[in-house]
Parts: structure tokens; sequence; C-alpha cells
RNA sequence: GUGGGUGUAGCUCAGCCGGCAGAGCACCUGACUGUGGCUCAGGGGGCCGUGGGUUCAAAUCCCAUCACCCACC
């Protein structure tokens, strides 16, 4: 189906199934393994396009449930598109809204036609079809775009997983008419299938045959990290990434942590995203080379080191824990943004880290010097000097 | 000066038909994985303005006193 073939191989780890990669997008180049930050509203939040090219991001999120329900795909468009739009002229990847449909589950209810649902702000009806959600993500102009899939929640039985994937791969079928079309009608975004499955290998693999008998540029690893285990969660990842196809971008939805990061990695997956370093780090918490740290624990509140004294990023070049402790206190809007700019700055580090691992024959040196560490050390603590 | 009201956690207040001193916010700690600038869970906090009286027992009833608020002169 992808005539030209968007994403290419650099160099592959001799020890894991770990590779470096460029996707090649409407609006640039991205170097894999990479992350994207979150930036669900059009806009990553609290960062300034500016900030978030100076930080070195590739690829960002957005997501079509949200800017459909506001402000609205067509206001969207008149706008000249989702970049114009949000200032961004980077690549732009959006979510389906497959993911909410899990998250604001007592918003809505499904049908193999498609998703009602209640607007969270203001409760007005609305419905989402697998065709709407490919059609607005070519409306939106955006670079990578996700299919409407169902994300079972955790626990989950099997025959509920079965009736999952069943919906996700009759959405995905009807969703690929459109993209067939739009092919045939010149530029058209790089589209991802999403494996559904639960916690069942073998149903994750039926998924993924489907799937790749579909024909996508991408495929996507989803209904992880909803509440499993992390053991589990790499346990069901260990046995199915191997089966996505090998020339086509891998990616895990919402993962994660740095350490998962690198163990998925390992597994041959290739671009991630989630919430936790913009999220913590409007809570106050920040990563680490040492840990996470939470600013506003009382222990900081005379420290005038920065938040990581590793870090070359502005806010620990500029301000102390003392002060971002203050900040926070105080309710003051430059601490979560502060923190939020640390935070992607950590993880966009540790992506470059580890392409340069890859690069240079060093994977796996990386990979279990990580794990020994998430073993043996506690996040940091520091000794409490407050008078 | 006279009359009325209010004094309980850092803040705003409940408790006043005597019977183990409470809530919300704030503070402290933990959680957060395809984002509702949240949310959830736990914790530390008190001479109930002060002094006396009644009672087995007083934040609660009685007397005095101090502080603040309102009204009137």
């Amino acid at each position: 189906m992808s005539a030209p073939r968007a994403f290419r191989w650099v160099h592959a780890d001799d020890a894991t199934s770990a590779r470096c990669g460029i996707l090649q997008t409407g609006h640039g180049t991205v170097e894999t393994p990479a992350f994207m930050p979150v930036g669900t509203q059009g806009t990553v939040k609290t960062l300034t396009p500016e900030e978030l090219r100076s930080l070195g991001a590739s690829m960002i999120l957005g997501n079509v449930y949200h800017l459909f329900i506001r402000p609205g795909i067509n206001l969207i468009k008149r706008q000249g598109g989702l970049h114009t739009f949000m200032g961004w002229d980077g690549p732009i990847l959006t979510d389906s809204g497959g993911y909410q449909v899990f998250s604001l589950a007592r918003l809505q209810s499904l049908t193999d036609e498609g998703v009602y649902f209640n607007a969270h702000f203001d409760g007005r009806r609305l419905f989402l079809s697998p065709e709407d959600v490919a059609r607005y993500q070519l409306d939106l102009g955006v670079d990578v775009a996700m299919l409407l899939d169902q994300c079972p929640p955790y626990p989950c039985s099997e025959a509920e997983a079965v009736r999952a994937v069943g919906r996700t791969l009759l959405w995905a079928e009807r969703a690929s008419l459109i993209i067939a079309k739009a092919k045939e009608e010149g530029r058209c975004p790089i589209f991802f299938g999403i494996v559904q499955g639960s916690m069942f290998p073998g149903l994750r693999k039926r998924c993924i045959e489907r799937l790749v008998g579909l024909g996508f540029d991408g495929y996507a690893m989803g209904g992880l990290s909803v509440g499993e285990p992390k053991e589990l969660m790499l346990e069901v990842l260990n046995a199915t990434a191997h089966l996505l196809p090998k020339d086509r971008p891998r990616y895990l939805m919402g993962v994660g942590e740095p350490a998962d990061i690198i163990q998925a990695v390992a597994l041959g997956m290739d671009l991630f995203d989630c919430t936790l370093p913009t999220r913590l780090g409007r809570n106050g918490t920040a990563f680490t080379q040492t840990g996470r740290l939470v600013v506003r624990h009382a222990e900081y509140a005379e420290d005038n080191r920065p938040l990581d004294e590793a870090c070359a990023c502005y806010a620990c070049r500029t301000f102390s824990r003392a002060y971002l402790r203050h900040l926070f206190n105080a309710d003051e809007i430059l601490g979560p943004r502060m923190l939020t700019l640390h935070n992607i700055h950590y993880y966009l580090e540790w992506m470059r880290t580890i392409r340069e691992a890859i690069r240079q024959g060093r994977f796996s040196e990386l990979l279990r010097s990580t794990l020994y560490a998430e073993r043996s050390t506690k996040p940091a603590r520091y000794e409490v000097n407050n008078a």
C-alpha cells in the first residue's frame, strides 16, 4: 500500500532486536528510536514550539478525539491545518481517540458503527466512526495517522479481548478503504494499524496477521500500559513484538518510563509516547540521573543545587531546587513549565543516548546498566538540611 | 458609654438538647504510562480566648474578664 517506503533502517544491534532508523515524513525526518512528547489538545502543555525545537523534539502528538470536540476539525482545516494552527512545522502524529474510549469509558458507548460519546466539558452527544477518524486526520494534514481502535481495560476476559480485536479489525478494514482512496488522490499521511489482544499473545498474533494482510505503513502495539503489572507488559511485548514486520516502524503506544523504553527498544520497538514527563512535570516530579525527584519535598527547601546535576537544560542551568520548590508551593506557573521543560529534555537526551549506543555497538551494555540501576537504587534522597 | 454578636487546627468554620475535638482548604508523604493544568490514597497538627463556678463529667450551662466586629449615642 505504501508506495515510497517512509521508513528505513540505519543500524541494527547484534545482540538484541534494537535498531536505528529514519522515518521520512511530510514535515521532516524522525530518527528512531524516538520519543514523542504528548500534545493532546494541539499543544505540548506549557511549552512553546520554539522550546520544543530547541529541546530537540522531532515528532509530537495530537489527538483527533480531543481536537474534534474542541475546537473542531473543520475550524482547524479552515485555519490552514494543524501545523499552521499550532505553530509547529515539524512532524505531527495524531492518536485516533481509541484510548479515550477506554479512559473516558463512563462517557461513551460502542457499536460496530463507531463511538457515541458525551463531550467531557459540555456534555454534547457526539459520534465518531473509523472512517471519520481517518478522514479527519487527512483534513488536519498530519504526518502520521492512527486508526480508530478499541482498547479494552485490564483485567479483561479472553472473550472480551476477542470482541475488542474483532471490532478493531473491522474498523481497520473500513478505514483502509478511505486510506486507499486518499493514496490514489496524492498526498496522504503515514497510517499505522493498531494491534490489540490484551494480555493474550495468541490473540495478538492473529490480530497482527490480519492487520499485515490489510497492509499499513507502520504498526502500533496498543492496549498495553493500561494498569497491568510492568512484568506482564514486557512479557506480552516479548512474545509478540518480533511478529511485527521488520521493515515497518513499530510504535509502542503510551510507554513509558525511561527503563520501560529501553527494554522495548531491545525488543525492536521504534516509537514511544507517554504523558509521564509532562504530567509529572506539571505536578512537581522531575526525572533525574539518580531517579525521580519530587521537588516540593521539604528536604529541598534550602537546596541550591539544580534538579539534576548532570543536566544541561535551561531549568537546570538557571534555577535551584529551592526556587523551583518555592514556585510549586506558591502555585506559580513557571514551576510546571520548568519541570516540563526539564523532563522532556531528559527523555529526548535518553533517546539520543540509546540511538548512539546502538550505532556504536554499546546497546547491550547500556541496557544492562539501566536494569541494574533500576533494581539496586531507590530514587535519589539527600540529607535534610533545612534549618 | 450603651446594646448585640463572635472568639474551636495555619485559614474559613461546624459541634452548643453536657458524655473520646470535627470538616473543607492549607501543609507533609505516596501513586500517576496513546493527558480534564488533574485526580486518588495516607499523614501530622488543638490548654476549644483567659480566670473562676455548677456537675461524676464542660468546647457546650453560669459569672467575670480580655480581644475583635456591628448598631446606637
